[in-house]
DNA sequence: GCTGACATATTGTCGGACAATATGTCAATT
DNA sequence: AATTGACATATTGTCCGACAATATGTCAGC
C-alpha cells in the first residue's frame, strides 16, 4: 500500500536504474511460510504429528530457536495444536480458534454493536435457511432437545444465555457450511456478553423460545422462507432488547 | 468441549475430593496473553511502540527467548507489525491478516465453491445495502474511478479482475462497517483465484459493468433496495459463470 | 496381565554470545 | 546552515549450549 518510491529530483545526476527494496524476512517467517505450506497443501495432514523440533532445525538448517518461533506463529492460528500437551500436531482450525483471533480484532476496530448486528442479520437468518436444506435427522433431534431444555431454564438467566447461544450454533452447523461457521465464529463470542445484558435486563424468555420454535419447526418442514424469515424477527428482537435496555446499541462491544 | 472428565468406578473406595486438572500453561503463552490484554484492553494503543525485548523479559521475569516466542505469538494475528523493520509497533489489525489467517483456515476445511458463494451472497448485497447510507462523496467518487477504469480494461483479463476486485473492496469500505469488512476478508482472497477464471473464461466484462454501474447508481441515489438487488444480481451472474465454465462450484476451492 | 523401575525423547526455559542494522550524536565539510 | 561522514549505542535476529520437567518406551518382577 504505502509504496515508498523515492523519486526525489537531484539538481546532479543520478542513476536512471531504480533498485526493488529488497525484502530480507527474517528466518523464522520463512521457516513458517514453509511450514504452513506444506500443512495447506496437504503435504502434512491434520492430525499427524509434527517433526521435532530437533529434527526441523536440523532440516532447515537453523537452531531449535528459529523453529521455535516459526511455530509460534502458527500455533496462533490454531494450525497447531498439542496432543497431549507435548508432541505437537496438525489441527483443522476450529470456529473457536478462527472466533478468538478475529474477534479480539474486532474488539481492537471497536466494533459497535449495530456494526455487529448488521453482519449478524446477513448470517444468521442464513444459516437457518441453509439448515432446511441441509439438517439431519440428528442434528433436528439436538435442536429438539435445545428447546425442551430451554422451556426448563425460562427464569435462569445464566443457563438461558446457555441453551440460546446453543440453538444458534446448532443451526449454523446444521447448515453443513464450514465456510459460514468461520464467518459467524467471532460474531458468536462477542455477542454473548450483549445477549446476556439483554437477557438479565428484559427475562425475554418466552420470546425467545417462540422464535426458535417456529425457526425448529421451519428447519424441519425445510421451509426456507419461514426459517429465515423468524430468524430475522428474533435478531430484530434482540435489537429492540438492547435498544430498550439502553444497553448502548451504538456504542463498541467489549470483551 | 471434550471434557475428560475421570469418573471411573473403582471397587475399592476412593476420596470424594476431585481435583480439577491443573493446567500448566507455558509461561510464553501467559506472557504473550498478558500483552494481547494490555493491547485490547487500551492500555497500550495502536501505534505505540512495544518496550523492547529485553524490557519485558525483565518485567515478566523471564528470558527473551520467551518473550520472542509469546511476540510470535501475536505477530501472526496482526496485532504486531513492524516499524521500519526494527521495533515493533502495536497495530491494528487489518481486514488483511485476518483474512489470510481465516481463509487458510478455511482452505483446510476444503471449503466449496458453493459454500464460499452462499456466504458471499448473505454479506456482499449487505455491503451494498449499507454503502448507501454512509458512502461518502469521497468514496462515490473512488467507485466513479473505479467505474471509469473498468471501462477500460475490458478486454485484459489481469486488469479487469483487479478493478472487479477493487470495486467490491470500495463498495464494502463504503458500508462504514468494520465487523463486515472483517467478516467478508477471507472471502475477498479465496474468490480472488476463481474470479479470474471466471472472467477468463467467459470474457464477461459488459455484464461486470452494467451491474457495478446500477450499484453505483444505487449507491449515490441512496436507493438501498435497488444496491442489494444488483449486488445479489451480479452475484449470481459470478456463480452462473462459475457453473458454465465448469469451473468446479461444488469442489473445494484451492489457494 | 499388571505394576513399577528405569532409560530415553521432547518440550520449556534459561543464559550468554555475536552479527546485522537502525538510531542518535557530533565534528568536519561544503 | 545544511549535508555528510564517522562513531557509539540500542535493538533485533540468530546461534549455541545447558538443564528441568514430563511423556513415552522398555523390561524385569509379581
Amino acid at each position: 500500500m504505502a509504496d515508498e518510491r523515492r523519486q526525489e529530483k537531484y539538481s546532479v545526476m543520478t542513476t536512471s536504474v531504480s533498485f526493488n527494496r529488497l525484502a530480507h524476512q527474517p528466518a523464522y517467517r520463512v521457516v513458517s511460510e514453509k511450514i504452513r505450506d506444506a500443512i495447506v497443501s496437504g503435504e502434512i495432514r491434520a492430525g499427524d504429528l509434527l517433526p521435532t523440533e530437533t529434527d526441523l532445525a536440523e532440516q532447515f538448517g537453523v537452531t531449535r530457536s528459529t523453529v521455535r518461533e516459526a511455530i509460534r506463529l502458527l500455533e496462533h492460528g490454531g494450525i497447531l495444536g498439542r496432543a497431549g500437551r507435548k508432541r505437537l500436531v496438525v489441527t483443522l482450525p476450529g470456529a473457536e480458534a478462527v472466533g478468538r483471533s478475529v474477534s479480539s480484532a474486532m474488539l481492537m476496530h471497536q466494533v459497535t454493536f449495530e456494526e455487529l448486528w448488521q453482519v449478524a442479520m446477513g448470517l444468521e437468518p442464513l444459516a437457518g435457511k441453509l439448515a432446511c436444506l441441509s439438517a439431519t435427522d440428528e442434528e433436528k433431534q439436538l435442536l429438539a432437545d435445545n428447546l425442551a431444555r430451554t422451556e426448563q431454564v425460562m427464569e435462569d438467566h445464566d443457563a438461558l444465555l446457555e441453551v440460546e447461544i446453543e440453538f444458534h450454533n446448532l443451526v449454523a452447523e446444521s447448515s453443513h457450511n464450514s465456510a459460514l461457521l468461520l464467518a459467524r465464529a467471532p460474531l458468536n463470542e462477542l455477542f454473548y456478553p450483549a445477549w446476556g445484558a439483554v437477557i438479565r435486563a428484559l427475562s425475554p424468555g418466552e420470546r425467545i423460545l417462540v422464535a426458535h420454535r417456529h425457526v425448529y419447526d421451519a428447519i424441519c418442514a425445510g421451509d426456507q422462507d419461514k426459517a429465515e424469515e423468524w430468524m430475522e424477527k428474533h435478531m430484530r428482537d434482540f435489537r429492540r432488547g438492547i435498544e430498550m435496555g439502553n444497553l448502548g446499541f451504538d456504542q463498541p462491544v467489549q470483551g
